[in-house]
DNA sequence: TTGTAGGCGTTATCAT
DNA sequence: ATGATAACGCCTACAA
């Protein structure tokens, strides 16, 4: 077996209390005996059994983060953010890519779980968060006294993003959306087919292109599009950065040009946006900052604080060569 | 306090033993009574405390990745092929990214760890690793018994790199290595100093600049060394593609053409690679096969076989528009 | 200042 | 086929 506050106990000639204090700096114990104990732990290379002492604490000091994969570039800024907020706390941030079982979150191995992953349920979500257990879903809205909402803004981009293209002088303008398993990706759609009709756009039923968040699918799409349709939209928004890149090779592939024959605004903003050619107008996500925001809030859960802040993380509309 | 098993037990009218046997499926429980506490279960929400558990069976069924951060672009890929990798064997995948406690790690809270982290102390992996905590470092020499490596075979991809340049002419080749932190960086740095003393290239050691890695810091280093050094090397290879993006944008606005004036080559091909203009060549590192010759590794390590396995993730240079 | 002992929620052994 | 009970390793009253 491996070696256990006994062990080390016995070595420093203490009792398990007194090794146990000792290694946690409680200020009864004597210097000397620290001494002796932490001399000991170090000769054993000794590690505490985070379970028993979760168990014992019931704590972890651990929060957990659930994703649905780590494909494409949109997390690693939301990452950044949360995990920078995370451990300034003391906490630890863990991320899980589960699509099944989700242990970490079910078995209560994590004080707090950030959801971002369609894949759970939210009857599950339901039964397992609590007062000790608060969640935060970024990917879904829900009902339950200790779930927190963290919602993207959605609408106010696709808002920017017409208005963009509007002063721009189209009125035709046709979108591609991700797939349906998306939260973000569905009210982006949703809020351009609401725009669209209040203001009056001549979209056609048929410019409204349903591909799956790559870039692959972006330009099967869009080539599958004009091969299909003389008539086309002078402008698309695409649900992501991605598939605006994927449709924009496929315009380019077709002998249109970007942005004369057909405008191209994307979404997020990723890394990559603005190294292309052309450069891709799109609606900037501070990812980020969103990731502070949530982790910021998670802490305040977890210190107690009524946590009712609705949180706004910014959405601008950064101009570029595609439209 | 949450619902326990006992709860369960209490509710089905059984013994906790009875009521655990039967959540675990165990065969000898009559299916009446199975039914009977799982339908407890259910209505109470139960879900296992994981560190109960896990203590009582001294396993987590659960590995982790422990990496410095998730800034850049280089990790998606590698994750991907891992978690792949571990959910498909019935395990789950966590990720870290802590630079300081790593209690994940130290607590033992997953049967096995895979390093990439310099910030890690080796000193620690060693009091770590053990038969029931194998380690896998991807980023370091380290000598123990229960402590794999699955490194790069950076001079490799660097060979490969001298080769092409050599090919098409290049005698004085520059160099932009990045942090020191980094095992790969520094490997590649050497193996770059090694081949290029070995085959009478004549570069001069004013052109082996230092970056950290970042678009940012490559194009600092090559603006500088381009204002500061009226003669340049007709080819540069930097240590990762972030780099030679930035070392190209700066070369560029100094009026010059890449690859005519001066070529570079990159090195890992991160996505962007291809879609710059001009699109870079580089040194093509198959990441997600790496991640999952990585994961079956730990699980075969994990299943008791003996995992002396020498891993060789594929290097392979990929000429674009850049040389 | 230090030691003894009970209990955290499970699993597994051994009776019944 | 089921139920009592002893660990797992740690923390923390409470005693000494």
């Amino acid at each position: 077996m491996l070696t256990t506050l006994k062990d080390v106990a016995k070595l420093a000639n203490v009792g398990v209390s007194t090794a146990s204090y000792a290694l946690n700096g409680n200020k009864l114990i004597k210097e000397s005996t620290r001494k002796k104990v932490l001399q000991a732990a170090n000769e054993l290379g000794y590690h505490p059994n985070g379970n028993a002492k979760n168990l014992k604490r019931s704590k972890n000091d651990m929060i957990g983060l659930f994703i649905s994969g780590f494909t494409g570039p949109f997390f690693n800024q939301l990452l950044e953010g949360i995990q920078d907020v995370v451990v300034s706390h003391g906490y630890e941030l863990v991320v899980c890519a589960s699509n099944e079982r989700h242990r970490m979150l079910t078995e209560r191995l994590v004080d707090g779980a950030i959801i971002l992953n369609y894949h759970i349920e939210s009857e599950l979500l339901k039964t397992v968060a609590s007062e000790k257990m608060p969640l935060i879903v970024l990917d879904r809205e829900i009902d339950h006294p200790h779930i927190y909402k963290a919602l993207l803004p959605n609408d106010k981009g696709i808002k920017q993003a017409l208005k963009h293209l509007e002063d721009k002088g189209h009125k035709d303008i046709g979108f591609i959306a991700g797939s349906t398993d998306s939260y973000d990706g569905e009210t982006r759609l949703s809020a351009f087919k609401h725009y669209i009709k209040e203001h009056n756009f001549t979209t056609e039923q048929s410019a409204i292109l349903r591909a799956d968040f790559t870039e692959a699918s972006g330009y099967e799409t869009m080539k599958t599009f004009l091969k299909n349709n003389h008539h086309y939209p002078t402008a698309f928004i695409a649900a992501n950065d991605e598939m605006a890149m994927g449709a924009i090779r496929a315009i380019k592939e077709e002998g249109l040009s970007v942005p004369t024959d057909i405008a191209v605004v994307g979404f997020d903003d990723i890394i990559i946006a603005q190294y292309l050619q052309p450069s891709i107008t799109t609606v900037r996500v501070h990812k980020k900052q969103w990731g502070e925001q949530v982790a910021e809030a998670m802490l305040n859960i977890l210190k107690g604080a009524n946590a009712d802040l609705i949180l706004q993380p910014t959405m601008e509309l950064i101009e570029r060569e595609s439209t």
